[in-house]
DNA sequence: GTGGTCTAGACCACC
DNA sequence: GTGGTCTAGACCACT
């Protein structure tokens, strides 16, 4: 069973929802450098989707430098993670950039939004 | 000229951008309550987009109770629109949220993102 | 000031609403035969709306036989009322028709539709 | 060939009467939670309209939270329809309330309210 | 003039 | 194949 997971009833596109979760898996070490991925036609079937969409993540890791396929072999996690992890946390640190730009146009002040990142920090919203 | 802007280049559908432009507007005040709509062919011209597509929008901002319409009179802003600004603060509060969230996830720490919000705040991100 | 009400605000046509509301005040007794309608222009200014509107409000009313117009003189309610509160009624008990027909589609079923009749004879649901 | 019915000749936007339709056929249970409505193609080539037409009705109908969407895949009936039957018997109740107020203001009595849904019970106005 | 509906036909991303 | 967006152009009722 794979740690790759899925809301088939979300808007955003499966073969996303695969790139995010893989990326997330190597961030937290929990995919190892040079691990290999679950195959294509194993992942399609657990998640039950279109084997297509699983290329199309994949491709898509590889794009992204995150993984490596060996034809014949499978796809692996590229052997050197430390880049992912700072790309990812750059990327979300993009977006919290745009959204925090958004509330200063809505009116929001820095003290809300101060007061918003205690309360997560706190649990409060989970 | 309409203070309502689009960006033809964005991936983000003209009508979304068109409800997104009326909403800040009105939250910031430059739109009053029962204040007309720019006509949908008028906007379609200042735009250079189809007629269609502004009809669209407008639809979508009576939906979300922003606007109201009277055939063959106009559209206008609603009467009541305190409850407007609240929606839109926290639907971007919400945002801001979730993606802090997931920042914690990734281990970026509280520091980072109050360093990042200083930079906004002095614009060095426009 | 006149007795002749709208609901700017309403999606039904205002013309409409103006027949309505003539048909009702004709009905009631408060509007004799051959008593004269108020003047296209008066109606105009006390409403608050184009003269037009009432032009056409006023034709419709004369197509269904309830008012005739004497050029340069103005409208006047028909001389014989009495066919114009059967239509009336019968026009209502038509839509109630559609109405219970549709009901029955949904699996409404007689007692509930009794127990509704009743709860507004006792004022229930001003 | 699907179950979902208009009438061409209706005044009623056509988009709102396939909204009603699949309404009618989810009340009466003919239509099942999660159950795939025919695609907009292929409902669009049976109805003889255009596909147009038919997106604005399930885009209606998903707004009511009558339907989703998954793009690529199809639009189905959502899987919780319980809350949907309340509603549309709800919406209609309104109409006859209303309706029958009216009636009661035109010097319309119960009894003869009562022989009216006496003859549509037993199919006289069919 | 206004908004509302509809058609015809195109292109896109996704599965 | 699917739904989603957009364009171009038409017709309608209402003001």
């Amino acid at each position: 069973m794979s740690l790759i997971t899925i809301d088939i009833k979300s808007r955003q596109p499966i073969y996303e929802q695969i790139v995010y979760s893989v990326k997330k898996l190597v961030m937290r070490g929990i995919m190892q450098p040079d691990e290999p991925l679950p195959s294509v036609r194993t992942l399609a079937g657990e998640l039950a989707i279109n084997p297509n969409t699983i290329q199309k993540a994949y491709s898509e890791l590889e794009r992204q430098g995150i993984a490596y396929s060996l034809p014949g072999k499978g796809s692996f996690i590229v052997s050197e993670t430390r880049k992912i992890e700072e790309d990812f946390q750059n990327e979300i640190l993009r977006e919290i950039a745009s959204n925090i730009k958004r509330a200063f146009d809505a009116g929001i002040n820095e003290a809300q939004i101060a007061e918003l990142i205690d309360s997560i920090k706190e649990g409060r919203h989970d």
